[in-house]
DNA sequence: TGCACAATAGTACGAACGTTCGATTATGTT
DNA sequence: AACATAATCGAACGTTCGTACTATTGTGCA
């Protein structure tokens, strides 16, 4: 009696040809996302892109806002592999943190010219209700709580002041990467990657532990980081 | 011989009805480019709210460009005479700039229910060129151009360190700011006026000339500052 | 009151949108 | 080779968009 004694599999078997081109088409569409936010994706410039039939694309998704979806998840999935993961092997505290937002910088460097998702899609959905929104703001916040959890350990640690809001910080590091998406890619105004960088050491030097600074070397920005960054 | 000597007006002598018709369909303009964003706002939208006809509507801006444009510089204004001209009444140096940004963030908290369009155009034209992109930009950049002559003045009176970096004492304050709409806004979480605020405070603190501080009273926060934007 | 013209309405057009549906082609298994 | 079904296409529908054109209504001055 071998496994054919279940001669029927509901499920499909294995990856068919379709789920292929499903995730092409899911790449491209994350592509022209990023360029023209998530509510100016359009089946036809998709399908276009793709040199395949409107109708093509569309049967692969059942409706615009599951294509959506799927591009915001599959953004969050890079996020997660590029930023969080790789950030989560570093020692907890001071040094997981400036991993953290060294990451988050190098990955909004790279959007510089493509744009960032999580910020395009907060200003066009802040007043839109309904799935997508919640999705994306599920996904904002549980960065956010991230590196609220990782500041929080930082003053267990004492490598921050014990009384430090854990939220206020986070709050200040969010506005540096606004600020850099927003002067880099809007305004265009050269140096911004070195403001973001420069105001995250500002504020890491005020709100530091200063009976710990005394001990120096072990929490000073260590020189190879940001070159052991370079080559992830 | 009186003005009469020339009889014949060619242009229009006094505000003709339309003018004010013109003005009403603005203010409403404004009103929902500030909630779905300039590349939201729609005629047929616009003209519903009016009561008026698409064609009516349009017959007084002659294209959606214009009619965006002239929301823009609606807009401007006045943000203009909210914001930067009752600052420029004050103080010199570190009491205009804290003036500027407590009406910045004024302005913001009451957009936290409609939306700035300097901040969502941001995010909807940094890869949209075209005439609206410049005009908006030429806007954003003056104004970052008034906050930075600001803090080089406080920088040369003393009230500020001499060896500041100007534009980067601006990158962080804008930086608070798209905090506060993005947190606000976005997310909702209460709040996020205060963190803008006591971010703003912590900035001050560490660009503060060290040899002023001593002269206590006369650069600490005013009590009444505050109490006096409220009845502006 | 009547006349000139400003202001608004009405209708229509072409393009792009998401979506539906039936026809057609490609694929994988027996 | 044949067959079931997955994958894709092509055409059409109903909306909504900005815009153009003509007709109608309203306003202000002689």
């Amino acid at each position: 009696m071998s496994l054919s004694a279940h001669p029927v599999e509901t499920t499909p078997r294995f990856p068919r040809k379709g789920e292929l081109t499903r995730a092409a088409i899911l790449d491209m569409a994350l592509d022209l996302a990023s360029r023209d936010g998530l509510e100016g994706l359009t089946i036809g410039l998709l399908a276009e892109r793709m040199s395949m039939s409107k109708s093509g694309v569309f049967a692969h998704f059942g409706s615009r806002e599951e294509l959506q979806i799927a591009v915001l998840k599959l953004y969050h999935q890079r996020f997660e592999q590029e930023v969080f993961l790789p950030s989560m092997k570093e020692a907890r505290g001071l040094p997981r943190l400036r991993g953290m937002f060294l990451r988050w910088i190098k990955r909004v460097t790279i959007e510089i010219a493509s744009g960032c998702i999580y910020i395009s899609g907060a200003a066009e959905y802040d007043d839109r209700p309904g799935v997508i929104r919640q999705e994306l703001s599920a996904m904002v916040i549980a960065w956010q709580d991230a590196l609220f959890r990782c500041v929080q350990q930082a003053a267990e640690i004492g490598h921050l002041r014990k009384g430090i809001d854990p939220q206020q910080m986070v709050f200040e590091m969010y506005g540096l990467i606004l600020a850099l998406h927003h002067d880099a890619r809007f305004i265009k105004r050269p140096g911004s990657i070195e403001r973001a960088f420069s105001g995250f050491e500002r504020l890491v030097a005020s709100y530091r532990d200063l009976a710990s600074v005394e001990e120096k070397g072990s929490l000073s920005p260590r020189k190879n980081q940001q070159e052991t960054l370079k080559n992830e």
